[in-house]
RNA sequence: GGGCAUUUAGCUCAGCUGGGAGAGCAUCCGCUUGACGUGCGGAAGGUCACAGGUUCGAGCCCUGUAGUGCCCACCA
């Protein structure tokens, strides 16, 4: 047998696992010989080819993993599916970002070669993505890696587009859309962030036609004015009413505006009176439309003001124009007045610029019905299953007030539009495939890119081939794991995609997760310096250390906190994994066979740990049911640290030092099988460290992979003998107590006095002497005033009376006082007799016994 | 304006159908006990945000208040 080395090394651990797993196809879906198992599919949020992968990246997939593995272990054919996401606008701003370093511009090289550009990208990063999932540990099957502009996705994102467009689904309409200047595309609604920001109230005065008076119009955006086509105010509003259908003037360009009423305006706000601009603001877009309002766009796409503005302002930015503007009407007399104020101001999610308002020509998904049949699915016992629970709710009521989706982006990576018009007879026709002929010219713009990762849950499957392998055997997906933060972005869009396309929602389950912040909750950014990159992490710690930290210590769907604290914990607990294994194969002789265990061989030690070993395996498969994988984790954590290695693996020390053979091998037998079932249930969340100190085990398979997820002895241990061990450790724990108390060294010798059977006193005597370094144990056969009682035996600590023993004696005498209080209270409540729990109430009774049982003795 | 979450030890957090308050780190004391000092044994430290209520019994359930974080909507 190989000897394993004194520490635990991850770079030893890590060296070649990934290969070794994947040349051996463990992380194939649909092999030969799994094809009897039942199927277990998950696809992994697709990343973004625009870099690399971050902490929060880490945390999604290492979640997936632990699932992965654990389905695996437990009997299923898994398919863990890789993928990547083009990232329209992302991708695209970075290519254009490396051409202009190199001194080119897209508009010269065109489309065609900038694409090529782009693809170039997308190998390079994607690759280096490929790379980094390796090392992460992540079990994908690595054989059917997708993309979002794949051959397969292009023709599913078409057969979806045109199967929309002919169900009048996406329609091409003209609407105030999210404009973004910087990025120069169209938005839609949720890729605007919204933040308050300072900003300025201008009030002016707004003429009558005859200069009689005028009216008091307050504005934040002046560089709207020359598209202003009405002044509006509330129909209720006493103030303003009787001036319906007289005009006013513009002050910015003297035009003369109509006095409209419209029940839009809140008379409470402002002056009551509002400017109104149909082209550049949605609210006012709705007005215009009922009152027959003329639209005037004043902004070219870069938000600089156009040719319909007065020629002093024609080209000029928005905010010099703003400033102008206001300037201008300053100086004609018409300012009255400039207040600060902060206020919701919309943002690119990616430019960050402050996104204009603009009525524009795009394509939408026409949203009513597609959402519509997602929330009824979801009052049906076929809905999809969130965890936590909450999360459905806000699932649920996106849906209920969503818009119409805006999906075209003008912009050159992604997928084009299928729609083509004949330039001669200006037919317009959406087809799958490209039109054949001069005449057709396709449409220039390209699909939101969370059109096609909508489609992922099916495309990535084979979809629209319904005969694919992978879609017939594993759609839908079992569960999706993703964060809280793309809900609206994705997850719903998968939903009410697939449900339309499939009938069925596109996964069972969805797990929600946080995001990963710093030590003290405050989000990772660059500004603040305080981001993790993972892969230092795994080269100072491991992968292992780094998926234990990350998987555990929270709660679902809360976010999580990274500290190196947490890392540095994950990485004691495996090297004591590594320790107690190291030991265990070290005591194993040359001819230990693994075998069965039979219940009659055990002792009440072995009976003790097996049971504590056979409920940790109920908890931990419970809580890895729930995805409660930190609570799972937990189970493990105390399991090894607590009962396995201070206690059980101690008190064995004393069988393997002895001379019965026959104890021995049974011990180790025990040991051989809890530790293998440790490794096992600790798989998913250290596959490294595991796999490595599986290799060591004797009878070791090839992988610690054609190992079965472990399941509970069936056992039905004596209660008196498990309750013996319990007595022990109690014993030992308060002799313990008591010398640290008394100043004595944890070594010093001790005598002691037993009450109880000699059958008892045998089998727990060398466990008294190892650990409590009990001198002399003498068996009395009358009880002791110094007794203290546990539940099977009695135990005395022989020593002279001092002051200090007479104070821990009344202080133990108090707490027995107070603890048989407390239960006569409860015992003699006829309601908690009645109510409670039987069991309970049995448990009562014998703890308010051995208490005044103990205390009658001290007090006799 | 609407909603969600959160408030437990110095810090970061658990506490899973209500039944004697927990972990890791930090602090203090003691141990080179034949796997591990990356360890072992022990200690100290908490009116479980606050106020009511339900219950035999509340950290947990209900109502309200306050602090914190986030999401959605949005009034020019």
């Amino acid at each position: 047998m190989k000897e394993m080395s004194k520490a635990y090394s991850h770079k030893e651990c890590e060296q070649g696992k990934e290969e070794f797993w994947e040349k051996n196809h463990y992380f194939e879906a649909m092999r030969e010989e799994n094809l009897s198992k039942p199927p277990f599919s998950m696809i992994v949020p697709p990343p973004n080819v625009t870099g690399i992968l971050h902490i929060g990246h880490a945390t999604n997939t290492t979640i997936l993993d632990i699932i992965a593995r654990y389905k695996k272990l437990s009997g299923y054919d898994v398919l863990f599916l890789p993928d990547m996401d083009h990232a329209g606008i992302a991708t695209q701003a970075k290519v254009e970002a490396k051409l202009r370093e190199e001194g080119k511009n897209k508009y010269e090289m065109g489309r065609e070669k900038f694409l090529e550009e782009a693809w170039k990208w997308k190998e390079e990063h994607g690759d280096y993505i490929s790379r980094q999932w390796r090392a992460l540990g992540l079990s994908m099957d690595y054989s059917k890696e997708r993309f979002t502009l794949d051959e397969g996705m292009c023709k599913a994102v078409n057969k979806v587009f045109k199967k929309l467009y002919d169900e009048g689904l996406i329609y091409r309409g003209e609407r105030i859309i999210n404009w973004d200047p910087v990025l120069k595309t169209a938005l839609s609604d949720i890729e605007v962030v919204y933040s308050q920001d300072n900003g300025h109230f201008y009030y002016f005065k707004y003429w009558f036609e005859d200069h009689s008076s005028y009216l008091e119009v307050a504005t934040t955006r002046p560089e709207t004015m020359f598209g202003d086509q009405a002044v509006v105010f509330n129909p209720d509003d006493e103030r303003f009413n009787k001036y319906e259908g007289k005009k006013v003037i513009n002050p910015a360009n003297g035009e003369l505006l109509p006095l409209i009423a419209d029940r839009y305006v809140d008379m409470e706000f402002g002056t009551g009176v509002m400017k109104c601009t149909p082209a550049h603001d949605p609210n006012d877009f709705q007005i215009a439309k009922r009152h027959g309002l003329k639209f005037v766009k004043t902004m070219n796409d870069d938000a600089t003001m156009n040719d319909l503005v007065p020629e002093e302002y024609r080209g000029l930015d928005r905010y010099e124009c703003r400033k102008k503007v206001v300037k201008a009407i300053e100086a004609n007399g018409d300012l009255i007045k400039i207040e600060d104020i902060v206020h919701n101001v919309g943002h690119s999610d990616r430019s960050k610029a402050v996104v204009e308002p603009m009525l524009s020509k795009q394509w939408f998904v026409k949203m009513k019905p597609l959402s519509t049949a997602v929330m009824e699915m979801q009052k049906s016992e076929n809905r999809t299953e969130f965890f936590p629970q909450r999360f459905a709710d806000i699932f649920y009521q996106w849906l209920d007030n969503t818009d119409d989706w805006c999906i075209s982006r003008q912009l050159w990576w992604g997928h084009r539009i299928p729609v083509y018009t004949n330039s001669k007879t200006g037919q317009v026709v959406c087809s799958e495939t490209p039109m054949e002929g001069e005449d057709w010219v396709q449409d220039n713009d390209v699909l939101d890119t969370w059109f096609s990762s909508a489609l992922a849950p099916f495309g990535f499957l084979g979809w629209p081939d319904e005969n694919s392998p992978l879609l017939k055997r594993y759609y839908p997906l079992d569960v999706m794991v993703t964060a809280y933060d793309i809900i609206f972005f994705w997850v719903e869009r998968m939903a009410f995609q697939g449900l339309h396309f499939s009938k069925v929602m596109p996964f069972k389950k969805v797990y929600i997760h946080g995001l990963v912040r710093d030590a003290q909750g405050r989000k990772m950014s660059k500004s603040l310096g305080n981001g993790i990159d993972p892969f230092d992490v795994i080269e100072k710690y491991g992968t292992d250390s780094l998926r234990y930290a990350l998987a555990t210590g929270g709660t679902p769907g809360l976010d999580i906190n990274f500290s190196f604290n947490k890392v540095d914990m994950a990485h004691n607990f495996l090297n004591k994994v590594w320790n107690a294994s190291r030991y265990i194969l070290s005591t194993l002789p040359t001819s230990f066979t693994p075998r069965e265990i039979q219940k009659e061989e055990l002792s009440y030690l072995d009976q003790w740990i097996l049971s504590e070993a056979d409920s940790l395996i109920n908890s931990v498969k419970t809580n890895m049911e729930k995805y409660e994988l930190g609570q799972a984790a937990d189970y493990v954590y105390s399991f090894v640290y607590d009962e396995f290695c201070s206690e059980y693996l101690e008190y064995t020390k004393v069988t393997l030092q002895g001379d019965d053979e026959t104890k021995k091998e049974t011990t180790l037998q025990v040991l051989y099988s809890i530790l293998k079932k440790i490794l096992v249930v600790l798989f998913p969340f250290a596959p490294f460290i595991t796999e490595e100190i599986y290799s060591y085990l004797p009878n070791h398979k090839l992988s610690i992979y054609e190992e079965e997820y472990p399941s509970v002895t069936g056992f039905e241990y004596d209660k008196e003998e498990v309750q013996l061990a319990l007595s022990l450790r109690q014993a030992i724990k308060n002799i313990r107590n008591h010398k640290a108390n008394t100043g004595l060294a944890p070594n010093a010798p001790i005598d002691l006095q037993f009450y109880g059977s000699q059958e008892k006193l045998d089998v727990v005597l060398p466990y008294l002497t190892r650990f409590s370094f009990a001198r002399s144990v003498t068996k009395i056969e009358k009880e002791n005033d110094d007794l203290i009682y546990f539940p099977s035996f009695g135990i005395a600590i022989v020593e002279e009376e001092t002051e200090e023993s007479k104070a821990r004696r009344e202080k133990r005498i108090e707490f027995l006082r107070n603890e048989i209080a407390r239960s006569e209270k409860m015992l003699s409540n006829p309601n908690f007799l009645a109510k409670a729990n039987p069991a309970k109430v049995e448990a009562e009774k014998q703890k308010y016994e051995s208490y005044k049982a103990e205390l009658a003795k001290y007090l006799k």
